[in-house]
DNA sequence: TTTTTCAAGTAACAAATGTTACATACTTAC
DNA sequence: GTAAGTATGTAACATTTGTTACTTGAAAAA
């Protein structure tokens, strides 16, 4: 367990701020698809990624989804800590890209770590500011680029958080994550195909020049 | 100048962070219209509020803006915060919406009074948490609301922040904010004049029923 | 008063996105 | 194998938003 929170953390935190981790974390190898947090949960521990990926969601009323971002290891839900420190509900829906595995780490610790290790104090308030940006670029991309841009954007993101240019999806679960319809993505994917950006296979999407 | 942080910050605050707040920080009243911050600004104090409201905006490549909500007296710029932790970049805009009062505190402050007062820590915490929620809000506006939808809770926040239901502005400045044009602005207002939910004059919209 | 400037109204059209309906082809279950 | 289910392609059309161009009317300047 402890190798992962070396590879990824070891430069951030202190020896003993990472012997606490490993000695009160609590390791867990979640699925590709699992809902590791959905909108009105209480929060009662905040993620360490040590390997894999997660996708962030916000959902509209009538229960439709549109992806805000992904967070990759050697990160950390930052709307997680939000809702720690308040006690407050999640905003936001966290679902497994990849397979991941993660170290859950309760939330009076992560409390008490922000006034005895000045590390993570630093790593918490620079987890908000990541979020706080990616947020920000989540902005950008809905309200500035035209759908077949936010397409493109999108698949390019899912493949580098994949580590894979060769996408497993279909057209049906894109619309999904980009709150379009699935006819407004196969035409777009069409267009993206004859500009030679991706090639087009059932089930699955590969992106040229990735 | 101590009553207005009395009023805003006494409940929140012990007395002797109130103190080294008064001390410390530099008064300041900016007009309706001032740019606090602008993007690509470094950051060397963080603002808070005592009284009047600012209007947080996001640029897009060709530099048309898009507003992302509106902060309020007893409240400061999150993105402040992130920045001044960071010594990064400011990536937003803030401009008074009305006359504003606030004061700044220097950077080197923020980070002390971090480990100093709990309240402060607090503060600071719950400042993010705030603007985290508003710019999911702001993401819900853009990404779920059709034009006129967005336009009319645009109108009732405005007159929210102004404390009037009497608007001075023209469709352009609205245009403007909400990053589409004009024409579409007229052709909405029109529509929701005939709603009955707004009333148009030349340079001012009345907001009925608020 | 006359002229100029600015805000707003509106028509006509273009582009982007969303919707419905159906065809086709691949995969899986039987 | 055939049948059923699923993914994709595509046409036709509706709606929303953006653009251009021009008009009207109010306010400000001369």
């Amino acid at each position: 367990m402890i190798e992962g929170l070396q590879r990824n953390y070891a430069y951030l935190f202190e020896d003993e701020l990472l012997k606490e981790i490993s000695e009160i974390g609590t390791y867990k190898e979640v699925p590709e698809g699992f809902i590791l947090m959905d909108i009105g949960d209480y929060i009662k521990s905040m993620p360490l990624i040590l390997s894999g990926a997660i996708k962030v969601m916000r959902e509209d009323e009538k229960g439709d989804d549109l992806i805000l971002y992904f967070v990759e290891q050697g990160d950390t839900c930052a709307m997680t800590i939000t809702c720690c420190m308040g006690e407050t509900k999640s905003e936001i829906r966290a679902v497994a890209e990849t397979n991941t595995r993660i170290i859950m780490i309760p939330i009076q610790k992560m409390q008490e770590w922000m006034h005895k290790y000045k590390s993570w104090q630093s790593f918490i308030l620079q987890s908000y500011h990541e979020r706080m940006k990616e947020l920000l670029e989540a902005v950008d991309t809905i309200a500035f680029l035209k759908m077949d841009e936010r397409l493109y954007k999108y698949l390019r993101d899912k493949a580098m958080v994949n580590r894979d240019d060769l996408l497993k999806t279909t057209h049906q679960e894109i619309a999904q994550d980009l709150h379009t319809s699935r006819v407004v993505v196969s035409r777009l994917l069409k267009k993206l195909e004859t500009e030679n950006k991706i090639k087009l296979h059932r089930n699955s999407i590969k992106i040229i020049n990735l």
